[in-house]
DNA sequence: CATGCCGATGACAGTCACTGTCGTCATGAG
DNA sequence: CTCATGACGACAGTGACTGTCATCGGCATG
């Protein structure tokens, strides 16, 4: 018999998706949140960093740079991140019902739309890491990983608010932009 | 003999750069600039947003999105894209000492790097708009808008570091990436 | 079985960013 | 002169986030 609940980290989520979704971000307290995942206010300070973070969850980050690491060598910037574009999106393919609820919570409201913003930056970040990593000289990887970055955005976009199921389709019309 | 010392926006933004640099700036408080400004905490959120907002002025984001607006409808938008960046150029080659200052300022801080990148959202967005009002279609204008402000972020950090005076050779080189 | 360490959580107090509201008073229009 | 207005001070309040110590099951070790 074990002490408390297990996964209290996915409990808080849950409990933090549902409330922002039903309260709005502003009118939810992280102590509610706390309160409704039966844990305290403290305890989720010690599972995420702050009261946005909780809707982040960095996965497609983790694909897409794992992805550009172990891309063949022959492969040029652009085509590794192609790639890399295509296995997230397979990721997001799956969760596709999940990542439209997190999204309309976000859409509603400014400031978790700053936190996605932060997190793109940081993720073209670890993208340009990743493409060094692949000996890509400094500045092109920088402008390689915003290319991609940007490309993601797009298709993203677009992805949420398609109701067929179409991710490469669209991917691949940007490229050629 | 007015009632209060003039320029309170001013004074409040030389205060809150000084002590961001002499202390950092998670040790200053809002009060303490306040109380160097000769003013009080609630006149501060008076002029400003929050505390971050002081540093981010946006004085380069007019000069981008007014150059857009205004270049000549034959231009292509990646055309329209680099005239507003070579103003934008201009306007940083006076100020250099105040914008260094400023950006070792945003160096030394997580919070405020990411204001910062917010601070590049908006104006990739901004940019998009402006683009759009001059009749590109939609996508495109989002990713000449993204492709505009990758190239200014790469540039403006080598601008920071250079010793010389140089803006439009910097540029024109990453273009041709 | 006894002992002692460890890790996840609770309890609690504290700081500070940010907001709402009301009072004050020089200034300028009429 | 009168009155509205703009810019500020005073003050109280909410809630995000942090530091710190206490608690107590689980586990290894002897």
């Amino acid at each position: 018999m074990s002490r408390w609940q297990p996964n209290a980290r996915g409990r808080l989520r849950q409990a933090a998706l549902e409330m922002y979704g039903e309260h709005g971000y502003d009118q939810t307290t992280v102590a509610q949140i706390a309160e409704r995942a039966g844990l305290t206010e403290r305890t989720f300070y010690r599972h995420f960093a702050d009261k946005r973070e909780v809707v982040f969850s960095g996965e497609v980050r983790d694909v897409l740079v794992s992805t550009l690491a172990g891309a063949p060598p022959s492969a040029t910037p652009m085509q590794a991140v192609t790639a890399a574009l295509d296995a997230a999106g397979e990721v997001l393919d799956q969760r596709r019902d999940m990542t439209r609820r997190r999204q309309a919570v976000i859409a509603a409201n400014p400031s978790l739309q700053q936190g996605e913003q932060v997190k793109y930056a940081a993720l073209a970040a670890d993208m340009a890491e990743a493409l060094r990593e692949r000996g890509v000289e400094g500045v092109a990887a920088g402008l390689a990983a915003d290319a991609g970055v940007a490309v993601f955005r797009a298709a993203f976009e677009r992805w949420i608010r398609a109701d067929e199921h179409r991710y490469f389709g669209g991917l691949v019309r940007e490229t050629l932009d």
